[in-house]
RNA sequence: AGAGUUCACCAGACAAUCGUCGCUGGCAUUAGCCAGGGGAGGAAAGUCCGGGCUCCAUAGGAUAGGGUGCCAGGUAACGCCUGGGGGGCGAAAGCCUACGGAAAGUGCAGCAGAGAGCAGACCGCCUAAGCUCAGCAAUGAGCCGGUAAGGGUGAAAGGGUGCGGUAAGAGCGCACCGCGUGUGUGGUAACACAUCACGGCAUGGUAAACCCCACUCGGAGCAAGACCAAAUAGGAAUCCUUUAAGGUGUGAUCCGCACUGGAUUCGGGUAGGUCGCUUGAGGCCUGUGGCGACGCAGGUCCUAGAUGAAUGAUUGUCCACGACAGAACCCGGCUUAUCGGUGAGCUCUCAUU
């Protein structure tokens, strides 16, 4: 397997995953557009799910537009990432940005969490 | 050339790299790997109508309620489309039109105005008939009245114009126009027309107010529904009831139909996977019937199918610098949003010949 591919198995697939970030979420990476929660898991890789609302992006092209950039993002930096479920949630503004905006704000987020789970996850 | 109008079509292009979801083939056969080829719209949207499909009974009867509303046709069906008629707008092409019934009933109508619906004397006009008074008389004044021509109010004042008529007037009479009814003619019909007959006109508006009439509609939705594994289970306690009621399916109600002892409490559990899922009232071409919507026949093509949800990102080049906007069971419409561009028909104006 390509280190950049984007297979089934690093998404969350079902309410129980999700479930389980939300309940025993330990990261917490907050932005004006943009919320991320994220807990630690024992599979080896990270994985992320989507939640985006019609309330906070209300048209569906923005939210298919805004999902691709970070799932684009997330695929090149993965190998990165601490092996943590990733829950991206959309805050009011985000459908609105420019594509090199949503870049450089994703990949801001990610530096922030790759340095808040730094000292949690020593031991791994 | 310009202005207008109708119809149809397009929706940045190309390349590279890295990804993603189906399909086909190969290697593997437990996840994977490689190659090929495909992967959002004209509105995918709003969810406003109509169907298919699925389950409820094969959707049956009655009531309630909803919808539609000039006529004819098209269609699976429609509130859609086509053609026609009436009315309105425009110089024209063309556009708009809930456009059945107000002499079955009920209701409603601000302000102004004398009067607003089995009409009405405010101003004005008249004083013929009758009465009173004055006067010889003509006549004058008053009473009783008459009058819908004129003014004024209003969105609207109970046909219009002209002549006759009269005290002044009035469909009071007549002519023409209009209206209604009948008849005839044309048209499938809506409707139109008339050297026709009758009626002096008796019928104001509002039915997206109730209502009446005609036609029409069973309910819920792909989280429908089916299957697999697990599971609704199995279990415990208490009470009621014995063959008819009750309950459930079942929907707004009743009937009918089907199934079934019932009620309460405790305890326990899932939002996995497969199918439905894309070949369809399908597209294109040709012929043919029809004014047309559309139908018929033949040929040809397969053109998204996700499910925490694919169709993307980055870079480069070019140009008219890219609008509105993302499938979720599928079709037919309607409505709304939309940068710009292309083609065709028609009307008008100007110029030239």
């Amino acid at each position: 397997m390509n280190e950049f591919s984007y297979p089934r198995r690093v998404r969350l697939l079902t309410g129980g995953d999700f479930k389980q970030v939300f309940n025993r979420a330990s990261l917490k990476i907050s932005d004006q557009h943009l919320l991320i929660l994220a807990c630690p898991n024992d599979l080896g890789h990270s994985r992320v799910g989507f939640v985006f609302s019609k309330k906070n992006i209300r048209l569906a092209v923005n939210r298919n537009r805004v999902r691709r950039i970070i799932r684009e993002s997330f695929r090149l930096e993965q190998q990165q990432l601490p092996n943590v479920d990733i829950v991206i949630l959309a805050r009011k503004g985000l459908g609105d940005m420019e594509n090199k905006q949503v870049h450089k704000l994703i990949e801001r987020s990610w530096s922030r969490l790759i340095k808040k789970a730094k000292p949690k996850f020593q031991s791994k």
